[in-house]
DNA sequence: CAGTAAACGAGACGGTACGTCCCGTCTTATG
DNA sequence: CATAAGACGGGACGTACCGTCTCGTTTACTG
C-alpha cells in the first residue's frame, strides 16, 4: 500500500514523482533552508548540505543543476502569502495588511536572505523573473485585492493606479528595512498608512 | 605611535603614506571597482585582482585583512552624492532631485552591486553601518537639505517628519528598481513626485 | 540441478538459456568488445556500455558480478587461433607461422589491449589463469604442433624443449612489440626465424 | 645555513628548486611509490596520496598536471640499471647479466607494475617514449656494452646485430614472466644463455 | 652616498568547495 | 521473472579561490 502509486496530486514538490526522489528533495530542501537561515545564502555549501542531510552530493546535483538552483528553489519556498483581510473598510484592510507586512519585515528570517536573491536577480534573468513573480504573488497581490475591492465598492476612485499605490505603500517599508537602517516602528508604519489613505481620499 | 613615522623628519603628519603603498592601494581599488561592475561582488576574486592589477596577493592582504574588507572599501568609493538643486521652489527642487535619483537607478552600474552590499550588511554590522551611512550621505542628505530649506522658507509645514518623507520618495523608486521588476518610467516618477507635493500641500 | 530450468517444458537441456538472456549477453559483449578496441580496457564503463547497448545496467550486473568480469569475458572472446600451416617442411611451417604472428602483432587491435590484461593478471590469479590459457591456446599451441610434427618426422631432434623453443620464437617478437618500441620489420622477423632454424639444425 | 641556497646540483628532482617544492615532490613521490607497490597503479588515488602524505591535493596538482603524470614520474624512478659485469669473457658476462635480469624479473616488485605502464604506453605516445627509453637505458644498455666489448675484442663477429641479439635474450624472459605463466627457472635461463652463446659462436 | 628597513612580486602551501564521472546497489513498473 | 529505467550512496577527479607563509628584490629614507 505504502509503495503503491496512484495519481496522487498531494506531493509537495511535484505530482506523480518517485517516492525516493520526493524524499531526497524534501530532505535536501529542508536542510538547505535550515542552513540558509543560520548563515545566509553564501553559507550554504553543497558538501555540507550533503553531509548533514545524508543525501549524496551526486543525488543533489541530479535534482538541481547547480548550487544556485538549489538555493533558488529553497528560496522560492520561503515566502508566505499575506492573507487578504476583510474588515469592511478600505482603511481597515490597508491597516491590517500593512501592519502584517511591516511585522513580517521586522521579524521573518526570510528577510535576511532576500537581498542575496535580489543580488542574484541582477545577474540572472531567470532568478529575476522568479523574484518578481514572488514579490507580486506574496506581497503585491493581497494589496491589489484590497485596492480593487475598494474601487469596486467605490470607496476609492478608479483613477488610482494600483501598481503605483502599492509601490508607495511597500517601497518605504522596504527602504527602511534594507537600505536606511532606520527602524520600522509603529509611528512610521502609521504614517505610511495615513499617507495612502489621504492620497485616495477625495481631498483634491 | 602607531601612525607616527619613526624617523619622521620630512613626513609632516599622519596621512603621509609611502608612495608605493598609495600606488598599490589605488591600483587594487581601481581594478576591484572595475571587476565589481563587470561581474558583481561575488565575481571579484583576490587572485584575479592580483593578476589583473599586477599587485601581488601578499600586498593586497597586507593592506586589507580580507576579501570582504577590500570589497567594502571599494564599495565605499562607489556612491556619488546628488547635487542639491536650487530652483527656487520646493516642487522644482524635489522634481529635479527625484528625476536625478530615478535616472541614476535606471542607469548607474553601481545599482547592480548594491544588493550584494545590502546582503553583506545583513550578516555584518560593520558593513551595515557603512551601507546606511552611504545611503544617508549620498541619497538622503540632499533630500534633507531640500526639505529643510523649504521648511525654513515655510513652503511646507514644520510638522512633516523629513525622514518619513524621504522614505516615501525613495522607497517606491527602490522598490521598483530592485524588487518588483516594473519600470521606473516617467509616469511613475511623476506620480511619486506628485504624491509628495500633495502630501506637503496644506490640503489637510 | 543447478542448470536445470524449473518449468523447463520447452527448454530441452542445460545450455538452453532464456532467449532474452542470450540476447542481452551477446549485445553487451559486442558493445564491450567494440569499446575495448576504441579506448582500451580502462575506457570501458558499464554506464556507457549500458547506454550504447540499450541493455540496462541492472541486467549487466545480473550477468557479470563486476566490471572486471565483464571485461574478462569480453577479452576471452578476443583471441583467434593461428592456423597450423603445413608446407611440408619444418622451416616452411615455422616461417609461415612466425610471419603470421608478427603480422598479427603489428596489426591486430587486440594487441593494444593485451597489456591491460597482463596488468590485471598481475593482481588477480583468476585473470592470470585465463591469460596464460589463452596465450597457450592461441599462440603457443600452433607452434607446439609444428614442432612436434617435425620431431615425429625426425626433422629436428627430440632433445629440444618445445616450450623453450617457443619462448625463443615468440619472446623477441613480444619484446619489440610492447617493450622496446623497435619495429617488427621483415629483417627482424627473418632473423628470429633463422636463429630458430639454426638452433635446431644439427650444427652442434 | 639550512635555508641558504647555493648552486647545489644534488637535489633529487631538479637542480635549483625551491626547498618547499622539493620536499613536497619528494614526499608525494615516496607515498605514491609506496601505494603503487601495495595496490598497483590503478590503486593509487590522488585523494589518498594527499591524505597519507599530508600534502594538499592542490599542491600535488600544482606539480603534476594529472594523476597520470604523477604515476608516470613515480614509475620513472622505479628502474635500476643492471651493472655491466666484467668477467673477462663474453660468455661469463652474458651469464652474469642474464642471471641478474632473470632474478630481477622473478623478484622485483616493479615488475608487477610494468604491464600497466606498457598499457598506458599503448594509449599515450609520451608514456611510450618514456617506457622505451627506460627499457633501453636499464635493460638493453648493459647488454649492448657487453656485446660491443666482445665485438671489439673479436670474441664474437661484427656481423651480429646487437639489437636483435638483445631481443633474443630478453624477449624469452619477458615472455615467460608476463605472458605464458611458465617459471623462469634456472634451466630455462641457462638454455637462453646457451642459445645466444651458440648463435654467436662460429658454428656457421 | 652607503645602510637599512619597508614594501613589494612571485608563488608555494594547506584547505574548502565546486561540479563531474563512474561504480555497484537498490527499487519500481512493464512485458 | 528477466528486463528497462533510473535513483541512490559513495569515492575520486581536476579546478577555483581563500588566506598564510616564505623568499629575494627593489625602493626610499636616514644617518
Amino acid at each position: 500500500m505504502s509503495t503503491k502509486k496512484k495519481k496522487g496530486a498531494s506531493s509537495p514538490t511535484s505530482p506523480e514523482l518517485d517516492a525516493r526522489v520526493r524524499r531526497s528533495k524534501e530532505t535536501v530542501l529542508a536542510v538547505t533552508h535550515q542552513m540558509m537561515s543560520e548563515t545566509g545564502l553564501s553559507g550554504v555549501s553543497i558538501d555540507e548540505v550533503s553531509k548533514r542531510s545524508g543525501v549524496a552530493k551526486t543525488t543533489i546535483y541530479r535534482h538541481w543543476p547547480s548550487r544556485a538552483d538549489l538555493l533558488l528553489e529553497a528560496c522560492s519556498k520561503l515566502g508566505s502569502k499575506f492573507e487578504v483581510p476583510d474588515t469592511g473598510s478600505f482603511r481597515g484592510d490597508i491597516e491590517a495588511l500593512v501592519m502584517a507586512i511591516a511585522s513580517y519585515l521586522r521579524r521573518a528570517p526570510a528577510t535576511k536572505i532576500l537581498p542575496s536573491i535580489v543580488d542574484a536577480a541582477e545577474h540572472d534573468a531567470k532568478i529575476a523573473r522568479l523574484l518578481h513573480a514572488q514579490v507580486r504573488a506574496f506581497i503585491m497581490a493581497p494589496l491589489y485585492e484590497v485596492i480593487e475591492r475598494a474601487q469596486k465598492k467605490a470607496e476609492i476612485g478608479e483613477d488610482h493606479d494600483a501598481s503605483h499605490l502599492i509601490a508607495r505603500i511597500v517601497g518605504p517599508l522596504f527602504f527602511r528595512r534594507w537600505f536606511s537602517g532606520e527602524s520600522l516602528d509603529k509611528n512610521f508604519v502609521r504614517a505610511i498608512i495615513q499617507s495612502v489613505i489621504a492620497a485616495v481620499d477625495n481631498c483634491q
